[in-house]
DNA sequence: TGCTATAGTACCTAAAAAGATACTTAAGGC
DNA sequence: GCCTTAAGTATCTTTTTAGGTACTATAGCA
């Protein structure tokens, strides 16, 4: 039994791991959980993420099926992005990892940390 | 105001990614959560990771005071790892995260994962 | 005297992730 | 004709992570 957990592929917290690791991915799923974006509208909110970087978190987490990605037929291009009902699974999560940081923040490093009303934009 | 996400050091999910980025931190919150662990159980717990791995995954946890480390001055060492105040305020996360987890393998693996009690030894 | 156990270091290499910069595509407006 | 726009690719370099192997210290034990 105790072998499923070392064998990587089936491990629910190593897949939790693999799913989320990435410098923007936590980032990229709270912004889309407030609600669907373009990808500047994205970029925007990560100024300092590449466009390369971006375009691959974005794949990665579409592969993963977590986000699924909208293409109209337009010229210029518009491209949404937004959770799936796997990806709004998640949200939970990452508020409670908002909660978790922005009192850790406090405690640790004794800052003011902004509303999620604010960080979330 | 949205500023301060932009810089890394303030944004409570910039600072939650730092935290629990790397191949076995999860992993780590996760059997310490259960109970404070000896180098070598937490070792035996990950077969895969090298000595230099954990030990380096260990300190920075220990920077960023989510564990403690405790030595006891006999020969052979004995040290301690365990959840501080802090790092015990990350469990509800880790169990949320074990639940999208499995949740997530059975939908879109269709596999049949362990159970929280088999997995977290 | 030499072996074992535990928790490491040190040093070097390989692989993965991230970053910088330049290029692409095609409709619409000037 | 040329410029702009949005959402990318392509290619190369740098940085960060991770892995491999060997080495250390010291008490107790046979």
């Amino acid at each position: 039994m105790k072998e499923k957990c070392v064998k990587y592929d089936i491990c629910p917290m190593i897949m939790v791991q693999k799913i989320i690791s990435g410098k923007w991915k936590i980032l990229i799923l709270w912004y889309l959980s407030y609600k669907t974006l373009r990808f500047n509208d994205i970029k925007k909110r990560l100024p300092y993420v590449t466009q390369k970087m971006l375009t691959q978190q974005l794949r990665s987490l579409e592969e993963d099926n977590l986000i699924f990605r909208k293409v109209y037929p337009v010229v210029p291009p518009k491209v949404e992005y937004g959770l799936t009902e796997v990806g709004k699974k998640i949200i939970p999560i990452l508020e409670m990892m908002h909660g978790f940081g922005a009192e850790y923040l406090e405690q640790v490093y004794d800052k003011e940390v902004n509303s999620p009303e604010i960080s979330r934009p």
